[in-house]
DNA sequence: AATTCGCCCTGTCGGC
DNA sequence: TGCCGACAGGGCGAAT
């Protein structure tokens, strides 16, 4: 699932792809277009000069010369910079067969949805198995007015972290503090990796309500945010399942998570082993130590925690 | 008003 | 071996 951290590192890697100009475009399934059709996204797209690719939470924004494409990769969707000539890449086809293998032919791909045709015999490929994924096409540049875009909240790593609690912070809100991290009107671009990712390097139970957040947790938490959504930027994106870099490759960020995704393993810190529930109808996984409880078995685990430490003499 | 739920979708995996 | 249900989950609209 891309994520801020993936999305932006999408964008670094389509750089190349700025100042080029459009020469064809081709659209496969039109239910994932919104804004045009998929016959006049075609026609519309010709000729436009890419000019500019940005990021808005998890929404990749390609500002062209006249208008504006908001690509939302969902769950599976995958951006591809495919050099002038490339062969369909055997990377993102799982069910090609031992004979096509051996024969170097696939079968068209049935999941890549748009390719855009540059001048430079370069494409752009989208690709979504799952079809979760949005082509958004805004006439004209101003697609922060779309109301898709105008409800996210700050961008996490460009806030400041004191003015953000006083004005941004729902202290009141009754909602776990999970659910608040992937609310995007809150802030946008964390997703379930990475909100696991900070409830663990916050030290909070996914489950704690967000009014009950004391405020130097509220400082923690914020803060972590920051730093994992930066580790999973600095290693180039969580590939899970599905996110490829631009060139086809990878990120690097998955064996460097500490909890997502690793159900029933021990945790990275303390050996525990981890716990997997569901929290706002995601699958959350978390450390029962480093992440203890309020109320009932925080005690138990504090008056532990408590224990003098028998002095060790070697 | 705030929060939760159901749905969209398809590849993968475990159980029988 | 093959069938089938469960699961993965971002975001939107409906329900509570």
């Amino acid at each position: 699932m891309p994520e801020l951290p993936e999305v932006e590192t999408i964008r670094r890697g389509l750089k190349a792809v700025q100042g080029r100009r459009i020469e064809s475009a081709e659209f496969g399934l039109p239910r994932l277009i919104l804004g045009s059709t998929a016959g006049e996204l075609t026609r519309k797209l010709q000729g436009r000069r890419i000019e500019a690719i940005l990021r808005r939470g998890k929404y990749l924004v390609l500002e062209l010369d006249t208008d504006t494409l908001v690509v939302h990769l969902g769950m599976t969707g995958q951006l591809t910079h495919a050099p002038a000539n490339a062969k369909e890449d055997v990377r993102f086809i799982r069910t090609v067969t031992g004979l096509q293998k051996a024969l170097g032919v696939h079968p068209v791909d049935k999941h890549t949805h748009a390719v855009l045709h540059l001048d430079d015999g370069s494409r752009v490929q989208f690709r979504d198995p799952r079809t979760f994924g949005k082509i958004i096409f805004i006439k004209g540049h101003a697609w922060e007015k779309n109301p898709r875009i105008q409800i996210l909240g700050e961008e996490p790593l460009d806030l400041k972290i004191e003015p953000f609690l006083k004005k941004n912070f729902p202290a009141r809100s009754r909602r776990p503090v999970k659910a608040l991290l992937l609310d995007q009107s809150f802030l946008a671009g964390v997703g379930n990796i990475y909100a696991d990712e900070a409830l663990f390097a916050s030290g909070l139970h996914p489950k704690t309500l967000v009014t009950l957040l004391q405020p130097a947790e509220r400082i923690r938490l914020l803060t972590a945010v920051k730093t994992v959504l930066r580790k999973g930027i600095r290693y180039q994106g969580t590939t899970f399942s599905d996110y490829r870099k631009p060139d086809g490759s990878n990120g690097d960020n998955f064996e460097r998570l500490m909890v997502y995704g690793r159900g029933g393993k021990p945790c990275r810190s303390c050996g525990t082993t981890l716990q997997k529930i569901i929290v706002a109808q995601r699958g959350t996984v978390f450390c029962l130590q480093c992440q203890p409880p309020r109320g009932g078995k925080k005690r138990a685990i504090l008056k532990t925690v408590d224990k003098p430490r028998r002095p060790s003499h070697n």
